[in-house]
DNA sequence: TTATTCTTCCGAACACTGTTCGGACTACCA
DNA sequence: TGGTAGTCCGAACAGTGTTCGGAAGAATAA
């Protein structure tokens, strides 16, 4: 059954069918963007943890070890799923104040990932894709047009894309639970008041405010760096 | 063989040893405490994928399936393991400059954690750990010393912390490769200097100095947060 | 047309993974 | 001595990423 259920989504069997086959194969070749595309479905619609190489198939109707043929390992499906939502990011060309550009482009880059949170599970690895570089050459380009160079440059940059990443991971995780875990979470705090005083007094609701705090750390960030 | 191998470990048949069976018995009883211990040893010795629940039964001279009436999941064991490395973050009682402590505090934050980058990988999960939260009532309550209050006192912390944890998880990310993928990394770069002038030309070595980098992005930080 | 190369595809297997369940064993207490 | 708790684990389950030898198809050559 499974069988036959492989079997017809390869190929056609109805009468007559014969006089389409070809057109749709060459309409539908496999390729590395379809790939993508398939695993970016499956991500966006369930998860990290959902994207399977023998689901990433299926969806594609094809058999698992066919897609050895066009990716050396499912890492590398993650690496160029997770380009292709940097891609989403728009970079400027024109602009009047740089640091207020940084910010926008800095906001933009955090958006695309909140839109797509399986990328947090993805950022533990190196990434060197064509967009995520492009998104890197324009932090660069603008902190050096504000009137940093040699190591206060990178030292900008570094902690400018920490700090997004770090807060991404954050959110994520935290978002990633429903609403019940994060009110066991507040409650197991105030519960040990005595333990975690400020924090009981202090620490935000379980739903907290990302976009304020995240907002206003980078404009700490961004007073810090610049050149004076 | 491996039948054998399994009942040596669990039973010492040899002559005369039923007279310390029932002592090392009574002393080695298995607990949470061990099976963390024996979970920190593997993965400091071989990072995080090769903490498999096999390979960590075995490590405590038991089966597999023993584990689970200590621990729910494997997951559980690795909160375990993350809060022993926050346990060794020391926090300070006294203090004479607010913001210094905080930096004092955040980098013994992030070397306690460099120490074991498996770390890195288990960040994603919201933490609650006795030790976890110590150190973030320690730094909450060092904010609010320094004058810090309301919806500002919950920005720093977020700024703060996640300005750690993102450099972490990038520092680990790329040192995990070894020297190679790095400079195959710059040389990427290098080769497409027309699309990345900046980039090209000013992004540092393959083996940067995070610890400056992490230094003087702080410093920014601290700069721009403390209140006016 | 037939024969031959080349490319694409995939069934089946491999070596793992985390986790569950029923029963076996032990230690204690009546 | 019998019964009862509590601890432990062999065996299996359902899944994972990946490899390999060969089958099927298209393209080229004779």
């Amino acid at each position: 059954m499974a069988r036959r259920e492989q079997a017809s989504r390869g190929r056609d069997d109805r009468a007559g069918s014969l006089w389409l086959q070809p057109e749709s194969k060459k309409r539908d070749p496999l390729t590395r963007e379809r790939i993508v595309g398939a695993a970016l479905e499956l991500l966006d619609a369930h998860g990290a943890a959902a994207l399977t190489v023998r689901r990433l198939a299926e969806q594609l109707g094809v058999a698992p070890a066919t897609l050895y043929g066009y990716v050396r390992t499912k890492e590398d499906v993650l690496d160029l799923a997770l380009d292709a939502v940097y891609a989403e990011v728009r970079i400027g060309e024109e602009y009047e104040d740089w640091s207020a550009e940084v910010a926008e482009l800095l906001h933009a880059w955090r958006n695309a990932l909140l839109r797509h949170p399986w990328s947090a599970t993805v950022l533990g690895r190196p990434q060197l894709g064509p967009h995520m570089l492009a998104r890197e050459e324009r932090l660069y380009a603008l902190l050096a047009a504000g009137g940093l160079t040699a190591p206060e440059l990178q030292d900008a940059a570094y902690a400018l894309s920490n700090y997004v990443i770090g807060s991404l991971l954050m959110q994520v995780a935290w978002q990633q639970q429903d609403e019940s875990v994060r009110h066991a979470a507040a409650g197991h705090i105030a519960e040990r008041s005595e333990a975690y005083p400020t924090l009981a007094a202090h620490r935000g609701t379980p739903d907290a405010d990302w976009d304020r705090s995240f907002t206003n750390g980078l404009r700490s960030l961004l007073g810090g760096i610049a050149p004076d």
